[in-house]
This record gives C-alpha cells, sequence and structure tokens, in this order.
DNA sequence: AAATAATAATTGACTAGTCAACAATCAATT
DNA sequence: AATTGATTGTTGACTAGTCAATTATTATTT
C-alpha cells in the first residue's frame, strides 16, 4: 500500500496522517464544496442573493407560469420545508417571487418568479457560468465526467437517507 | 461525444440537460457532500454534539494540553473567526472546552479540551470510523484515491480565496 | 511618555438549516 | 353532518456562517 502524502494534511496543519483513505476523501469533499460555494457566493453576494436563494429562483423559472407550492420546491432540494418557506419570505420581500393560496386546495401556496426575478436571473446567467467552468477548469472533460461518476455512485451507495 | 443521460437530472426533478459538465460537477459535488454530512450527523446528534463542535473537538485534542487560540483554531476550519467565538461558547457551556486569556499576551484566548471532552471523543471515535468507510464503502480503495485526487486538484487550482 | 497603528477577540444583525409543535384545510368515515 | 385523520404550511427555538463595527490589549512611532 503506497504511503502517499497528503496535500489536505498539510491545509489543515493536520500533523497525524489520516486513518483511512474513506476519511480524507470524506473531509476532502466537505472542504471542496465549501470553497467552490465561497466562489459562487462572491458573483451572488454583489446582486444580494444568496445560493439557496439562487437555487430556488432557478427552480421557479423552471416551473413556469404554473409556479410550484412549497413542499415541491423542498423537493427539488436537499433543504427541509421550514427553511422553504422563510426562505421564500426574503424572495417575495425583494419582489422576486410572488405566492398566492391555491384556488383549488387552499391548503396549498403557489409560488412563482416574477418579471424581476427573471431578469435578475438573465442578468446571473453568464457569470454563473464562467463560475462553474472556472471552478471546474483544471480537470479536462473526461476527469470532470470520471469526477461525476464517482459522485453518483456515492450518493446512490446510501443506504437510506 | 456521448449525451450521458444524468442521474442527478433525475434527483432533481430537472427537465432540461446540465448546460456543461462543468456545472453538473459543482451540483453533484454540492448534493454529494450534503448527504454525507448528513449521515454523519445521524452519529453525532444523539450525543448532543454538531458535525462542527465535533471538529473543534478534535482539533484541539491534537493541540493537547498548550490549547490553541481562537484564531488558530479559525485556521484549521473553513470558518470564519466570529463563528468559532459563539460555537466555543457553546462548547464550554457543555463542559467539554475551557478558555482562559493567555498570560503572556492578555488580547489570547487559549482554549482546551477537558477531560470530559475527550471522554466524548472516545465514545465516538468508533462510530465515526464506521461512518466513514460506510459513506464510502462503494468505492474501491484506488477508486477513493481517484476521487482525493481530483478533488485536491480542485481545490489547488482554485485562484485566490 | 502620549498618540497612533496593529492584533485578538467579541458583539450585533443578517441568512440559513434543523426539529418540534401548531394551525388550517381537505379527505374519509362513521 | 360531524368527527377523525392526513396533508400543507407556518412559527418558535436552536446551531451555524457571514460581514461590519467595537473593545481590549500590545506594538510602534513621534
Amino acid at each position: 500500500m503506497a504511503q502517499r502524502s497528503s496535500r489536505l494534511e498539510d491545509e489543515i496543519h493536520q500533523t497525524r496522517p489520516f486513518r483511512s483513505t474513506s476519511q480524507e476523501a470524506a473531509l476532502s469533499l466537505f472542504r471542496t464544496a465549501d470553497i467552490i460555494r465561497r466562489k459562487f457566493s462572491q458573483v451572488l453576494e454583489p446582486k444580494g442573493v444568496t445560493q439557496q436563494q439562487y437555487n430556488v429562483l432557478r427552480i421557479l423559472r423552471g416551473a413556469g407560469e404554473d409556479g410550484l407550492n412549497t413542499l415541491a420546491i423542498g423537493e427539488r432540494m436537499v433543504e427541509r420545508t421550514p427553511g422553504i418557506t422563510r426562505l421564500i419570505d426574503r424572495l417575495e420581500k425583494k419582489s422576486w417571487v410572488e405566492r398566492q393560496r391555491a384556488p383549488g386546495d387552499r391548503r396549498c401556496v403557489v409560488c412563482r418568479i416574477t418579471p424581476s426575478g427573471l431578469q435578475l436571473l438573465a442578468e446571473l446567467e453568464a457569470p454563473m457560468n464562467d463560475a462553474d467552468d472556472q471552478a471546474l477548469s483544471m480537470l479536462s472533460q473526461s476527469e470532470q465526467e470520471q469526477l461525476v461518476e464517482l459522485l453518483d455512485r456515492i450518493r446512490d451507495g446510501q443506504s437510506d437517507p
């Protein structure tokens, strides 16, 4: 078994080696995700949007004029419903989203993106695409595909979330 | 160029294909990290520790009796200092950590793990090791190393954070 | 020695994610 | 028709991460 010296050990000033590659991989995953998250935030913050808000706006753009209710938005995100409710509170306050009690089933709240929300997304499209590309630019196309495949298999293999 | 059908597209009910593999990879990274984070939380929550608190406790165990000041803890984490301060407030409240103004430089606050903090880490060691291993168990050793290498290169390639 | 700058840590105000409890509405029964 | 039960969404209380501003101490300069 090769005794590889680890980049991550230096990064976090860790003196002891990792117990296992699985531990290193998990930590590596967390740190990499955090760093890329931060990069995206640099694009979004000047516009006053957070990453989660941006996600919801894109989901609502995809839903079109029919809109989506709160639970349905939650299904498309990792987050639980209480968070979504308050997140949309803030989007509504900024007039990027509007809410309306569903006429058919008055328990449901239909959320729709507004024209100014669409405008915001349009302005963010190019810089966000650039951010994606830059964040992964050090990997070749086939390496990126390799990465996606490994990550897919990890998510696939998680027993019962 | 192969038109691969994407697992992630199904997962988030996305109707349109990803704009690019880099976009898919970034999203894949976020979702995978979140899912594994959640798995770890299942081990930690019963003990009343959060993941960040657990990280800080391990850092302080590594520092030994000399302890570490607040800024030094921050350097070993992704987080900024204000977060660390309040995080340690909570660890102190639960008697897992103690703080003391440094005698030499009274601006610094030295944080040390307590015996009950060490006890907690000892109890968590085995289940956390299992969680690491289970989370990555669907990948072979060499695939895990491949993943670590790809992730290292991504972090390495981020310009100036 | 007094004034200024630099450093360490904290507080305030915000966004966010989580769980538990709750309110409102709809569906199904009796 | 009135009660029970399920679904949908919200609120409360907590942990967390972020930025800007502040305090306390130390270092440097005049």
